[in-house]
DNA sequence: TCTTTAATGGATGTCAATGTCCATAATAGA
DNA sequence: TCTATTATGGACATTGACATCCATTAAAGA
């Protein structure tokens, strides 16, 4: 039901918030696409919309990247999934009936309601609440630290 | 977010549920195609879905056509999505981490309750429901009856 | 039995989402 | 200024959803 352009920025913001908002180092493309497991030439166009968006900033260049543009506290999935994949509400009979306005069919009326509840629920959640989620036996997907047993910046 | 082919679905199950219950004449592809402005071809690979589910009865031949298989009371709108475009809960980490079971990591948790949220108003809708609903202004997108002004068994 | 009607099945076409590849532009650091 | 690094842009390939067309099969009715 979702995309998968959805879920893979959804992974790869998910990824720069685990960094210390505005002190981290930029994480390159291929970084992200790594520990994601997004193809890293499809996650370049992603990473682009989200920079596009206003949410990420990139960087061209030596120790360039990604970074996060606004505080966790303060950016929601919905505004991640609305950057690459707008939900589309229903706003008018699908049918184009001009017997009624703007006013739905009890079909798609119910069918609208699905999708406010899918927007409420996105809407409703913080990147710094996905982050503190006290789950214990699951990081995060592995995400923000959980390395097989390496330091964070080991360049080969 | 939900595919054209649960939108035609909907559409023709809604058309269908209008007509009497276990005494309506079957209606052809084409009757529900117009009706429902829907490409003809294409509904009928949608309705033999909702025939091979159960949905619907299909009846070859002179006067044939499709009915409904079930009481419009005990048919939710979860059954004909699913029929033709099950909703994929998430049911494991999409990244493939063993470092957890099935426990989902607090993103692809959040993501999987906005689809439980669509199922769970999915299910609690029946199609009797979509059709007695006092919706004053909006009938049914036209559906069950609003003719622009002629009788309803009017062939030409 | 013949004709008409209508669903079914299969082949094929179209297009947008996804994914890959490579040249180009910008930036850091030497 | 030169080189290495990294994002960006554009071209192209792949895949599945959506759609169309036509031959075949089943059923009704005369």
């Amino acid at each position: 039901m979702f995309s998968q352009t959805v879920e893979y920025a959804l992974r790869a913001i998910v990824f720069l918030a685990g960094k210390p908002f505005e002190s981290a180092l930029p994480q390159n493309s291929e970084q992200i696409a790594t520990t994601t497991k997004v193809p890293h030439a499809y996650l370049s166009k992603v990473l682009k919309q989200l920079t596009e968006a206003g949410l990420i900033h990139s960087r061209r260049g030596a120790n360039g990247g990604f970074v996060l543009a606004r505080d966790p506290n303060e950016l929601t999935i919905l505004e991640v999934v609305n950057a690459v994949d707008p939900i589309q509400r229903i706003k008018k009979c699908p049918l184009g009936l001009s017997s009624h306005g703007i006013r739905l069919c009890p079909l798609h009326l119910r069918m609208d309601q699905a999708l406010a509840s899918v927007e409420h629920a996105f809407a409703a959640t913080t990147l710094a609440e996905i982050l503190a989620d006290p789950n214990p036996s699951i990081p995060l997907c592995n995400f923000p630290e959980k390395p097989t047993s390496k330091t964070t910046r080991s360049k080969k």
